[in-house]
DNA sequence: CAATCGTGGCC
DNA sequence: TGGCCAAGATT
């Protein structure tokens, strides 16, 4: 057998230039001051998720000034959580958060674990969050595929448009092979092949002139092929039921005091999709139905 | 595996 | 104008 040892040698070719190109341009982000710590690095995530970086900031600063560790959040009710989720989007998130904190506090002394899998258990956190918390937070090694690292390891390494809808096996993989050996270098390579996906190698009007890594890129050097696979699925939105739980929600976070009936039929006239949505509402446990009829967020 | 789950900005 | 997209998780 042929001993070439590059199979299994992590490219510094890559790694050089991309960690290079991020201490140069990488974003001041607060999740990523030191004083942000482990939660503030959570907290952050779980708003990021398929949420704007510009949309989270303001709300990101009110969470961690008012809840400063998982137990202060813990302590609060739950629907003050929906509501401080302001509009976000999609606000069970916010409840997922509030129950992580819960689960910190009584699991963990308070501290946000270290270990994937006891982020994994966690909930509200699956294999992208777990990643990026004990990476970001903890300097440890681990394949943090999001939608940016995918699309860039797909143009650099698979040479094509954009990756797969879900997140592949052989995605996975090709995301651990390319892992610097070190903790904390394979932490900074996450963050980078990131960040140059979310400002550079972007889904639409990337910028391959600003790329490190143009010279090595399959999908530049093969002409930039245009997306071959199924379409990648577009999300309507008007007249979904989440439209019409986004505006009951809407109402109810404006109100500390019970809602009725009446203000909440106000929102959307057809009564059906209406009383489903609400209904949805309350089995998420986004909303609380009281005795009298009225309706509030969640105070347990 | 595919559907569901918000919201707003941009080209 | 409207489809597309944004640091996904859950069922």
């Amino acid at each position: 057998m042929t001993a070439t040892t590059s199979t299994h040698t992590p490219p510094a070719s890559l790694h050089t230039p991309v960690i290079g190109w991020f201490e140069q341009h990488a974003r001041d982000l607060p999740w990523r001051r030191p004083e942000a710590g482990a939660w503030g690095v959570m907290v952050s995530e779980f708003m990021l998720q398929q949420t704007p970086v510009s949309r989270v900031l303001p709300v990101y600063e009110q969470w961690v000034a008012r809840w400063p560790r998982p137990a202060d959040l813990a302590a609060d009710a739950p629907g003050e959580a929906v509501r401080a989720w302001g509009r976000l989007g999609y606000p069970r998130r916010a409840l997922r958060l509030h129950g992580a904190a819960q689960a910190i506090t009584e699991r963990h002394g308070g501290d946000v674990p270290s270990g994937h899998n006891q982020l994994l258990a966690l909930p509200g956190i699956g294999e992208y969050t777990a990643a990026a918390v004990a990476s970001f937070a903890y300097g440890q090694r681990h394949a943090v595929l999001d939608t940016n690292v995918r699309r860039v390891f797909a143009r650099a390494a698979a040479g094509i448009q954009y990756p797969p809808n879900a997140t592949t096996a052989a995605e996975r993989k090709l995301a651990r092979a390319l892992l610097p050996e070190e903790d904390e270098r394979a932490a900074r390579w996450a963050a980078a092949t990131m960040e140059l996906g979310a400002l550079v190698c972007t889904a639409k009007n990337e910028d391959c002139s600003k790329c490190p890594i143009s010279g090595q890129c399959a999908w530049l050097l093969a002409g930039k092929p245009a997306h071959q696979g199924p379409p990648r699925r577009g999300q309507t939105y008007a007249g979904t039921d989440r439209q019409v739980r986004g505006r009951l929600l809407a109402v109810l976070r404006e109100t500390v005091a019970p809602v009725g009936q009446s203000a909440l039929d106000a929102v959307w006239d057809e009564p059906v999709q209406r009383a489903r949505a609400l209904d949805g509402l309350v089995a998420d446990g986004l909303v609380e139905p009281l005795a009298d009829g009225q309706y509030r967020l969640p105070l347990t």
